[in-house]
DNA sequence: TAGGTGATCTTG
DNA sequence: AAGATCACCTAT
């Protein structure tokens, strides 16, 4: 069952947190891929020193923020890695929720084959920059309808309160008050999770 | 723990 | 307009 309609939601945190559990699907190069969501983390544009859009700010890489949410934003990350991120909220309200890790569910051949890995180890999908090469998304999907046929999103697993793991976000020392907001979630049963 | 890698934005 | 700055990963 495909997710609607989730994403327009004001509350990006909110958001975040009840992206966990849900199904992550891609389809790209007729490459069927399935994962739980187990990791994300909420960026809000109004007063987040963290977000790429904070406090308005417009520019070519921030363009898909001010559209409506349910959209996707990859932008390229020290030079390598491609990281996925929901775009949420009204049109020109600029939030957006970066997804960190899921447990894969479909389709591992393939992400094997994109991660040149024999095994199935915890880091193959575990990582923003790993989750987005697993799946095959790059920097082609930046702006394009998660209702849509390559990148979309299921219902999948309904997570209790007491699984759901609290903390600040990840990498993002810079943003002083803001790196100390709670705003990572993280599903406490798997291995799958950034370290 | 160090270094690779490149788009983005500028005393972070 | 060049260089600092990154929402990271892998391997020593």
């Amino acid at each position: 069952m495909v997710v609607l309609d989730f994403y327009k939601d004001e509350n990006v945190v909110a958001i975040a947190k009840q992206l966990i559990g849900k199904t992550l699907c891609t389809k790209i190069n007729g490459q069927l891929c399935k994962g739980m969501i187990t990791e994300t983390e909420a960026y809000r544009g109004y007063d987040d020193a963290a977000c790429h859009a904070n406090n308005g700010k417009r520019t070519a890489r921030t363009e898909p923020f001010y559209r409506e949410g349910g959209i996707a934003y990859v932008y390229l990350c020290y030079g390598i890695h491609c990281l996925f991120n929901i775009i949420t909220n009204k049109k020109n309200k600029a939030d957006a929720v970066l997804i960190r890790s899921i447990a894969p569910l479909e389709g591992v051949e393939h992400m094997l084959g994109r991660r040149a890995k024999q095994k199935l180890s915890t880091n193959i999908s575990a990582g923003p920059g790993n989750l987005s090469k697993a799946m095959g998304i790059d920097m082609l999907h930046n702006g394009i309808s998660l209702t849509g046929p390559e990148i979309w999103l299921e219902t999948g697993l309904e997570i209790g309160e007491e699984d759901i793991g609290i903390s600040a976000r990840i990498g993002i020392d810079y943003a002083k008050e803001a790196a100390k907001y709670p705003w990572r979630f993280y599903y406490k049963k798997t291995r799958f999770i950034s370290k």
